[in-house]
DNA sequence: CACATATACTTTGTATTGCAAGGTATTTTT
DNA sequence: AAAAATACCTTGCAATACAAAGTATATGTG
């Protein structure tokens, strides 16, 4: 039971969100994660995680020149990722509809004005 | 990226926080689950879960007469189980609060009333 | 009584995924 | 030339939701 496990599927949406805002390259996503309040990812949390749903089309690269330091993988959504996107948001409210409800001890139609 | 995936690490806060309202066994725990708005839990996935957090001490159980099928077991929240649904509860307003930033372009900080 | 059915719990194995650790390459700075 | 910062990749591990198959107990039916 740690932050680390409730992080699991949810990364990915979030990722998927930040880039549909502006192209984005891996090791830039770690400190734009940081301002929205999340802990700080380390590289081996991003990079498997952008490559990974690369593999399922959901984002595409393309290398640009930086200033300094080596190229970097920028990043975008496909048509594909924005409707996993949609998908991901939908399943999101629904997840936490349900676990407030629990939290509340409120049953589902129940309404509960306390 | 499944609804299953979601669930890490999320779905023992939720059964803490029903325990804490009641004594349930787990047979039960599933409908209770059901009745607050999820997908139907298999028994693959209650019972282990269950028997790990016993193992952690956030829950003790007690053997009980069933009058429809063989003895059940009830389990009850511990002292330790209750500060661990106390701090699950910081984590997951935390985690909320994080994800629905990025969803809306939110900077931590920022006020953004649209 | 024998047999089916519903209840109730256990065990084993699998897939997914966040993350640490160690590695490589490029640019700027000293 | 050397060091430091930037940027990405790979491997291996641990946690956990879940399916599947197994075991045992009570009730109901013929």
């Amino acid at each position: 039971m740690s932050t680390t496990q409730m992080l699991k599927g949810i990364l990915d949406g979030c990722i998927l969100a930040i880039i549909k805002d502006k192209e984005v390259y891996g090791y830039e996503l770690a400190e734009k994660l940081e301002e929205y309040g999340f802990q700080s990812f380390g590289e081996g949390t991003i990079y498997p995680l952008l490559m990974r749903m690369q593999k399922e089309k959901l984002v595409t690269s393309t290398l640009r020149k930086s200033t300094a330091g080596p190229r970097r993988k920028y990043y975008s959504l496909t048509p594909k990722g924005e409707l996993e996107l949609a998908e991901f948001m939908e399943r999101w409210d629904y997840l936490q509809s349900n676990v407030n409800r629990v939290l509340k001890h409120e049953f589902k139609g129940e309404d509960n004005h306390a």
